[in-house]
DNA sequence: CTAATAGTGTCTTTAAGACATTATCAC
DNA sequence: GTGATAATGTCTTAAAGACACTATTAG
C-alpha cells in the first residue's frame, strides 16, 4: 500500500500539508518536429527533398551538462500541462499556433538525477517556415535542427531517446490516421507534394496509384477537396512541376478508421 | 518565464532541493470498464442484454465525502506511473492481468481542493468474469459498477466527469480501430458475440453484413481466424443459437490503418 | 411448428491493382 | 526535343451493399 493523503484525513479543518514524500517537480518535455525542404537542382522544376527533423537543444548545466536533450521546461501551480508545453514552444521557437499534442508520461524511478521528476511528452508539428526566422536570429547555437535518424543515434540527455523513438511512432501512426500531414503542407497543395510528405514522415508508405486513389471517394473518404476558382475551374500548381497539377485543401472532415470494415 | 531549477544550479555539487513550488502529489485514476451480460430469458437461446459499466467508489473523507469517485491513489517515488496505476488497479479489483492504458494527463490549476494535484488517468478493460468474485466478496458497498451512461449523469467528486467522458471517447475509438473487443470477450467467440460487444461500446456501429464482411479478406485483414479442431473442421458453438456459430479468435495480427487506402 | 440466430445466393455497384499511355510546358 | 511531374485509359480482379433466402435445432 502506497502512502494516500487521504488515509489520514476527516475533513478539511484538520486537512494538514501532506507528509508524504511529494515529486521535485513536473516538468514538460516537447518533441519539435518539422519537415526541411531543399530544392534538388537550382532553376530545375522538381519536387525538393525533404528531410523529418527534430529540434534539440543543448544543455549548458548538470545534469547531462553539454549533451543535446529536448527542450522543455517545469509546470507551474498556475498552469496545466498543455499551458506550460505551449509556453516553453514559444519560448523556444517563438510560434504558439502550432500543433501541440500531449502523448505520453515518462515517470520511471531515477529518470532524473535532480531527483523525482515526472516527465510530461508532447510533440510539436511546425512548418519550416516559422523555424526560418528563428534559426536566423539565434546564433548562440546551442539550439538545432537534427535529422531523426541522426539524433536517435545519438546519446541523448535523460530518457530523451526513448521519448523521441515513442514521439517519431506516435507521428507515424498519426500521419496515416490522422490529418497531420496538412501542419508540414500549405493551406493548398498538390497531391505529390502530399505523398511526399507522408513518404517522408513514413517512408514504408507506398501506394503505386496514390493520386488514383485520393481521387476517388472511398480511400479519400471526404478528407479532401479540390481547390476552384470563381467560375469552378480547378485551380492548379505548377510550382513543383512543367505541368501544372490541381491544387487540393484539407477539409474538416475527420474519417472514422475502422479494422471492422 | 516560469522557474526552472537548471537556472541556479551550476554542477552537481551545490545541487540543492528546488526553491520552487513544487506538486503536492502525483496521482493516478482508473476508469475500470466492464461489460455486464444478463441473460435475456431464462431456458432460451438467446444473445444475452450487455451493458457498458463503470468501477467507481464512493469517498469517506473530505473533500468530496460522499461523492462517487474514480478509483486511484497517489503515485510513490520508487514506482512509475504505470506500476502505480496497476497496483491501484489490483487492490480495487483484485485482478493485475488486464489491459491497462494509460491516455491523459489532468492538471488544471485548482483541479483538487487538497493542493497541486496533476493526475494521470488509465482505462482499464475488465471482463465481467473478473469481477464476480470482487463484488461477492466485498459487500461493504461503496464500490460499486454503474451503467456507463448513468456515471455520465451523475456529480462525481472532482473532474472525474470529464476524465470518465475523455476515457468513453477513447475507448469507443480504440474499439473500432484495435483489437480490444477481445478484453470483453473469452477466447474463442461467434460473430454474434463480437458484434454485440462492439454494439455495446459503440452504438451506432451499423454493418449490415457484418459477417460477410468480417468473413472476407480485406476487411477482417487477418485479425480473426477460424477456430478449428485436429481434423481442421471448424469449431462450433450454440451457446446463444439453436444452430450452432463458428468460433473464432483473434490473431496476433495488428492491422495499419489509414486514412490514405 | 416456432423462435432465434447463423449463414448463403445473387445481383449490382464500386474500388483496387497493374501498368502503359498521354498531357503539359519551362528550358 | 528533353526532362520532370501530372493525369488518364483500360483491363482484371476483388470487395461492398442490399436483401431475400436457406439452415439449424432446442423446446
Amino acid at each position: 500500500m502506497q502512502p494516500n493523503p487521504d488515509s489520514e484525513i476527516e475533513n478539511e479543518s484538520n486537512y494538514t500539508a501532506s507528509k508524504y514524500r511529494t515529486p521535485d517537480g513536473a516538468p514538460s518535455d516537447i518533441v519539435i518536429f518539422t519537415i526541411t525542404s531543399t530544392e534538388r537542382a537550382a532553376g530545375k522544376k522538381a519536387l525538393p527533398e525533404r528531410d523529418l527533423q527534430v529540434l534539440l537543444i543543448q544543455r549548458k548545466n548538470w545534469p547531462y551538462e553539454g549533451k543535446w536533450a529536448l527542450p522543455g521546461g517545469f509546470c507551474g501551480e498556475d498552469e496545466s500541462m498543455y499551458d506550460c508545453a505551449r509556453r516553453e514552444l514559444a519560448e523556444e521557437t517563438g510560434v504558439a499556433e502550432v500543433h501541440l499534442e500531449y502523448f505520453n508520461v515518462y515517470s520511471e524511478p531515477k529518470r532524473d538525477p535532480r531527483g523525482w521528476m515526472i516527465s510530461h511528452a508532447f510533440f510539436a508539428l511546425v512548418h519550416e517556415r516559422y523555424l526560418a526566422e528563428r534559426k536566423a536570429q539565434d546564433d548562440a547555437a546551442d539550439v538545432r535542427l537534427f535529422p531523426v535518424s541522426e539524433a536517435l543515434a545519438m546519446e541523448l540527455a535523460f530518457d530523451h531517446r526513448v521519448i523521441l523513438r515513442d514521439a517519431l511512432a506516435k507521428i507515424r501512426e498519426n500521419m496515416l490516421a490522422t490529418t497531420i500531414a496538412k501542419e508540414f503542407l500549405p493551406a493548398e497543395f498538390t497531391i505529390g507534394e502530399l505523398y511526399q510528405v507522408i513518404r517522408t514522415v513514413v517512408p514504408d508508405f507506398a501506394e503505386q496509384n496514390f493520386i488514383r486513389k485520393i481521387t476517388s471517394t472511398q480511400s479519400r473518404q471526404g478528407i479532401l477537396e479540390e481547390v476552384t476558382d470563381e467560375q469552378g475551374r480547378g485551380k492548379l500548381s505548377n510550382r513543383y512541376s512543367q505541368r501544372a497539377a490541381q491544387l487540393y485543401r484539407f477539409t474538416d472532415y475527420k474519417p472514422r478508421l475502422s479494422i471492422y470494415g
